[in-house]
DNA sequence: CCCCCCCC
């Protein structure tokens, strides 16, 4: 097969020009920082004459390298790419090239060998190539943006280029930012901006906003303190594009960003900031990652997640007070529901759990929430940083509003954050039902807790829901006065109203044996996928529905948490075994179990 | 220079 590489490109390229989608063969790749979701990688590339490792792939491209799609030998065709020169102490400056799109042509696997014989470019090699490149059009004076207070820097401004590629050029990209080079220009979309935050600790007090910025490469958090705080809250708007010049550049903290950079900026006195009136529609705009609801409970507790569903009930403004710093916190739970069959809380503070309105039942998207696991269930924690928008006008959005107006709303939902409030723990490990007997489970003063992977084969419909006490905490079954009226024996009170409350038998079935178990509330919303008021609302006026309900739920598998605990009722002693959490099965996490499984029992490594 | 992001 012929491979036509773009021969003497790179030359070019690195002279300052530009070449319109180059043909090069990836010769190899260099992890050169970070981890996770911050590495970058820099690859050596050859266009048959010249080889040279100057090139960095954007991160949002890493995966091709990380999969192995985009192997050493590929013969590939860089789509879009920008340069830039950064600043090398004691040697001048250093050309980079970032790779922002690319079309792998030929894999690595099928070229197998270097193509041609390229020679290492290197600065003397650069002494003798053309300064300029016939083939390049006539440099064009580049345009400071008109309304700058400060003259732009007009550093390492490339000119020669061909007109769209003007404004790219003129700039930095983001992922080339670092501490070690500060004169550069950026120009960027705003992608969130952080309400105004006053602190006052040991060190001072002050205030700051954040905003997050975007370009073709890369992205990067900066920090507004108190007189720049000022000088540019009400300037910098969500989605609008800045040129932004003269900021400090330090490593940022991962532990409070999900930010793909190392680095994050804070503006200081000479920091220039202007608004790009130009075109800039092709500047990337805000960047979701949507996470479908059903598979939340698959990721790790503490990540950052962008979800997006529609509000299926809203909670209470509730007050409370902070155990640990006695300060009082204002919290809403919102429940939220997507085309997944997932519902999961998302718990809202202060100002936005006071002024949430959820009646409505709005789309919400949450970008940058973070999933916090308590008790064993998960739910998303609203931050400083987090973006809330209600009913944002995307496409997601509109589908989301089309679905739960049109049968959604009446849809199954498994809650994944669905909690017993009663759950304290116990081991991770799943057993099965023969291993808890032949532990002996159950026989202790106290109850033992376990976890397995089950089947429901059966679910008691009769008496599965009953009219509870209307108080917060209590959840006592209310008699039926005859008068419109129920009696709570508890609260010593009639109440002309109550609220439905779930309490299910089931059996629970594994390959080794099974349970007759009890589920209250939260965890048999979870098993029958419906709120206890939907489950209510079926009883009094859709019998077959709520009959069908108990049918479909049968065969569904869950990993179940149970506490077991033998009881006696007059001379009858047996196991009592309670559903603390239901959760869906996370695949992935079963088969690292399996395989693990597989091991012990074979020691054969899968 | 923040970096707390809460509670059950």
């Amino acid at each position: 097969m012929a491979h036509n590489l773009s021969e003497g490109s790179l030359e070019i390229i690195m002279n300052g020009g530009h070449y319109d989608k180059p043909i090069m063969q990836v010769l190899g790749s260099k992890k050169i920082q970070g981890s996770g979701a911050n590495e970058r990688f820099r690859l050596l590339v050859s266009d048959g004459k010249h080889s040279h490792s100057f090139a960095m792939l954007a991160t949002q491209l890493n995966d091709k390298l990380i999969t192995g799609e985009l192997s050493d030998y590929s013969v590939v065709q860089i789509d879009r790419f920008v340069t830039s020169l950064l600043k090398n102490t004691g040697k001048g400056e250093k050309r980079v090239m970032i790779i922002l799109d690319i079309t792998i042509l030929t894999p690595g696997t099928e070229v197998g060998k270097r193509i041609g014989n390229p020679q290492t470019w290197t600065e003397e090699t650069a002494g003798s190539a053309p300064a300029q490149p016939a083939m390049q059009p006539v440099p064009k004076p580049a345009p400071s943006p008109k309304s700058m207070a400060k003259p732009a820097p007009t550093a390492n401004m490339n000119v020669s280029m061909n007109s769209s590629m003007l404004s790219t050029q003129m700039t930095h990209p983001i992922a080339s930012l670092s501490p070690y080079q500060n004169k550069w220009v950026i120009k960027a979309r705003v992608m969130n901006k952080s309400a105004i935050r006053t602190w006052s600790n040991a060190r001072g007090e002050g205030k700051l906003f954040s905003m997050d910025l975007c370009d073709d490469s890369g992205e990067i958090r900066a920090t507004a303190f108190k007189n720049e705080c000022d000088k540019f809250y009400d300037m910098i708007q969500v989605d609008k594009v800045y040129y932004i010049s003269r900021c400090q550049l330090k490593t940022a903290n991962k532990q409070y960003t999900s930010l793909k950079n190392d680095y994050e900026m804070t503006f200081n006195s000479d920091t220039v900031v202007a608004e790009c009136t130009e075109d800039a529609s092709s500047l990337p705009t805000v960047k979701y990652d949507f996470v479908p609801i059903n598979t939340i409970a698959e990721k790790s507790p503490d990540t950052i997640i962008d979800v997006i569903g529609v509000c299926k009930s809203a909670g209470d403004l509730q007050e409370l007070t902070a155990k640990s710093t006695g300060k009082l916190l204002k919290k809403r739970e919102v429940m939220l529901v997507d085309s997944s069959g997932g519902a999961v809380t998302l718990t809202l503070w202060g100002n936005e759990a006071e002024k949430f309105e959820g009646s409505t039942n709005p789309v919400i998207l949450a970008k940058g929430a973070r999933l916090t696991e308590f008790n064993g269930s998960k739910s998303l924690s609203y931050l400083a940083s987090t973006m809330l928008r209600l009913n944002p006008d995307l496409p997601e959005a509109h589908k989301l509003r089309g679905w739960y107006d049109n049968g959604g709303a009446d849809m199954d939902i498994v809650n994944i954050s669905a909690k017993s409030g009663m759950y304290t723990g116990g081991s991770n490990e799943w057993i099965t039902f023969a291993e808890a007997e032949s532990r002996q489970l159950g026989s202790g003063e106290k109850g033992d807790y376990f976890s397995l992977l089950g089947v429901l084969t059966f679910t008691f419909s009769e008496n599965a829901i009953y009219k509870a006490c209307p108080q917060e905490q209590c959840n006592k079954k209310l008699v039926d006065q005859e008068n419109g009226l129920f009696r709570c024996e508890k609260c010593n009170r009639e109440y002309p109203n109550y609220k439905y409350r779930l309490l299910l038998g089931a059996n629970v079935s594994d390959p080794t044996g099974d349970q007759r178990i009890t589920a209250f509330n939260e965890a048999a919303e979870a098993m029958l996928g419906r709120s206890a008021a939907d489950v209510g609302q079926m009883f009094d006026y859709d019998k077959a529905g709520y009959a069908q309900l108990f049918e479909e739920v049968k065969f569904r598998t869950f990993v179940f948490k149970f506490r077991t605990k033998m009881e006696t009722y007059s001379d009858e002693t047996r196991l009592k075994t309670t559903v603390m959490n239901a959760q869906p099965v996370d695949y992935k996490d079963g088969n690292t179990r399996l395989i693990k499984s597989i091991k012990e029992i074979t020691g054969v490594e899968v």
